[in-house]
DNA sequence: ACCTGAACACCGTTCAAGT
DNA sequence: ACCTGAACACCGTTCAAGT
């Protein structure tokens, strides 16, 4: 029970095993599939198993740590597989948008994005990408402690960016509905440029600019090597 | 029923009122002031007030409706008082900062801060803020776009820096017992970076750089503005 | 117009007792 | 060593029926 991220338990005495980990992630799958992963709780999760809701207990943590095993599967899979590109810059922006893309694949990574040293508990792969990070910032002539901050910041970044997109792909309201709103609630005449986006927030707000605003937290950061420097 | 954000009903007609938007939000405020915030749930709430759960319904839409009401007090106000200043990437730091710090003080923030158009849901104060952010961006010559696009991923830096503060601010385990959980996770050979910074990962993470990190973000964005040329 | 109890449809987690 | 039912201590929300 000392590492319940180690997928591998190696039972020997005692009354056999009706399930394990493997087991109880396959079947999580399986009702996240079928009925989405908010439909995903340890008493469903048991009654798919056929065991007794108290018996996961001794497999899993809590709720959090199974939903955190079950992406160590498909995050720490694609993490591993990210190439890093040489020059540093890149380098950082090629780990955070992997970061990133990882998991916004996962509809539940909001759910346990939050937890307290959540990046060490997706494992090797990544460490492996908070340390490209770290190193490329070293490399361009920044502190240790800098080189956390650029890191702690970019994170901060992208947990923003997923937790907000996760929460307004949810409620997809049609996008006329959502000009109507913008509309009505940004017509304040004090307020010139919010009544001149107006209706098109929703459809501005709607873009994909994570990479742009990262790249730019990155250059705002490391003011000696921009774009133009690193080509 | 059409508003639920105002706070001021008028009953003319029918059964007499027995409670009141103000006098609901009374009760919320105590129950948290006396068993915290995550106690308070609307079973809770009725009882304190002594009227049936489901009257409840009749005055907030819901749970997350009751939240983001009592932040409105609390945050509206103390964004209100915000003085912008003229200088546009001061004015854009300024704003964010405040918007930051004002919901960094209520710990239940980070429960409603995802929520679909959460901004202007806090009202005619929060959207001077954004208003300011844009306009800011305008003044520097940027397109209507790019105004936005600064905007929200300063926003996303403001939300995953608030979500994962509140986060890490509830368990606060020892310095001793996390420096150790580094030390361990970070021990990695492959890793020197991480390995050189090692137990001393939780100390330098509990640093405040939001503000560096927002100028620096703002300086990415907005090139021609730097700390140099703007003073 | 406003209020209500009952009901629906659930939760996560702990405990002491088995096998 | 592993499994279990029962129990604890709750949730948010809807409904039909009052007053």
């Amino acid at each position: 029970m000392s590492d319940m991220t180690e997928a591998t338990p190696t039972p020997r005495r005692g009354r056999p095993a009706v399930t394990s980990q493997a087991r109880i992630l396959a079947a999580a799958r399986r009702i996240i599939d079928r009925e989405g992963w908010r439909r995903l709780t340890l008493r469903r999760l048991a009654a798919e198993l056929g065991v007794g809701t108290t018996t996961l207990y001794h497999h899993v943590r809590d709720r959090e740590d199974l939903l955190i095993q079950l992406l160590n599967e498909d995050a720490a899979q694609s993490l591993a597989e990210v190439e890093l590109p040489e020059n540093p810059r890149e380098r950082i922006i090629t780990a955070m948008v992997a970061v990133h893309d990882a998991l916004a694949e996962t509809p539940w990574a909001a759910e346990v994005l939050t937890v307290d040293g959540f990046l060490p508990r997706l494992g090797e792969p990544a460490l492996r990408v908070v340390e490209a990070v770290l190193s490329a910032a070293v490399e361009l002539g920044r502190t240790q402690e800098q080189a956390v901050d650029l890191f702690r910041t970019a994170w901060y970044l992208t947990v923003g960016e997923l937790l907000v997109r996760a929460r307004s792909g949810e409620l997809s309201q049609d996008a006329e509905r959502r000009a109507d709103w913008a509309r009505g609630t940004f017509a304040d005449p004090r307020m010139p440029q919010l009544a001149a986006i107006g209706a098109r927030w929703p459809e501005l707000a709607a873009r994909d600019t994570f990479r742009v605003g990262l790249a730019a937290l990155v250059d705002g950061m490391l003011p000696g090597s921009s774009r133009e420097t690193a080509r």
